[in-house]
DNA sequence: TGATTTTCCTATAAGATTTGTAGGTTTTAA
DNA sequence: TTAAAACCTACAAATCTTATAGGAAAATCA
């Protein structure tokens, strides 16, 4: 199951797309857009999707060292994608606030850990989840922001 | 991630599977082996792969209870599996001992919530995670009992 | 019958993780 | 100079997982 964390993480990372991409068409025809001029706050967001604005903090910030979100200070400042949502998969949102997606340890692509009461070589369970890993990732590494955006008013 | 629980309840089935097979190939020719007369004892499970048996003795009881074990009391006695294990998904484990295999509570087949936070029709999160529960669940329901006891020393 | 071995049952303790809060500091814009 | 925002870290509260305790009930066998 999804952490909380990661929910809000997505509520707060459809308003961003949304924004990002309304940006993006409001460039037609002048210089691109850039994202980090018109950056949202944790107030506006909270404003869109009702949630605890200290913990969306913690979220964002997560985010931020994960690689997905820009940031500028100040009045005026808040968050943005640093890259089109379709170049961020929601595994890599996934990985960066629950952790592993894989079910066990042993079978992790990036946070593996061996297994110290089976032989990994042979043991049946490890090749089964190994298995639901590779479904999951199917999914979670094609699947991008772009796609959680695709309605309206989630 | 699997709990301990789970990956407990994998490790003691894989031990049932092999007893349990060993007994129909045990049957050849004559009238078919019925499990429930050599059942397997949580101490020697124990024996098998280390563990808690205050512990692997609960989990076990739920096993039973959702369906997938029988139970054979005092001396001698001991757990056996209901069905061929082949007609066992590992699925149905996982739901006993983890609950939902659904990402989401609003995605759930079988522990369904509501969502009280978005409009199901139209959230794009929700969508996608009924994807990844789809990718999971075709592994899931497809593999059994059977494909654990593959390898010989898990 | 009595001793032993097993499953069965429920409460609860211990530990870990998740969720959320508090209280500030720093930066930027107006 | 004020206000609004991100940034940072510690910790509190709640929940869930993991495990233990202490028996009761049933079956076997001498």
């Amino acid at each position: 199951m999804l952490s909380k964390k990661a929910q809000y993480a997505f509520r707060a990372l459809s308003t961003l797309v949304r924004t990002d991409l309304e940006n993006r068409n409001a460039s037609v025809g002048g210089a691109a857009a850039n994202p980090a001029e018109s950056p949202t706050s944790i107030t506006e967001m909270v404003k869109i999707h009702p949630m605890s604005t200290k913990f969306l903090e913690t979220i964002l910030l997560d985010l931020k060292r994960g690689g997905i979100l820009g940031s500028k200070k100040g009045k005026g400042g808040g968050y943005y994608l640093l890259k089109h949502p379709e170049d961020t998969p929601l595994a890599q949102v996934i990985r960066i606030l629950d952790g592993p997606i894989a079910p066990l340890p042993c079978v992790s692509l990036h946070f593996y850990e061996r297994c110290h009461d089976c032989n990994e070589a042979v043991c049946g369970l490890n090749r089964l989840m190994a298995e639901v890993r590779d479904a999951n990732l199917a999914v979670l590494e094609q699947r991008s922001l772009a796609d959680l955006a695709a309605s309206k008013d989630d």
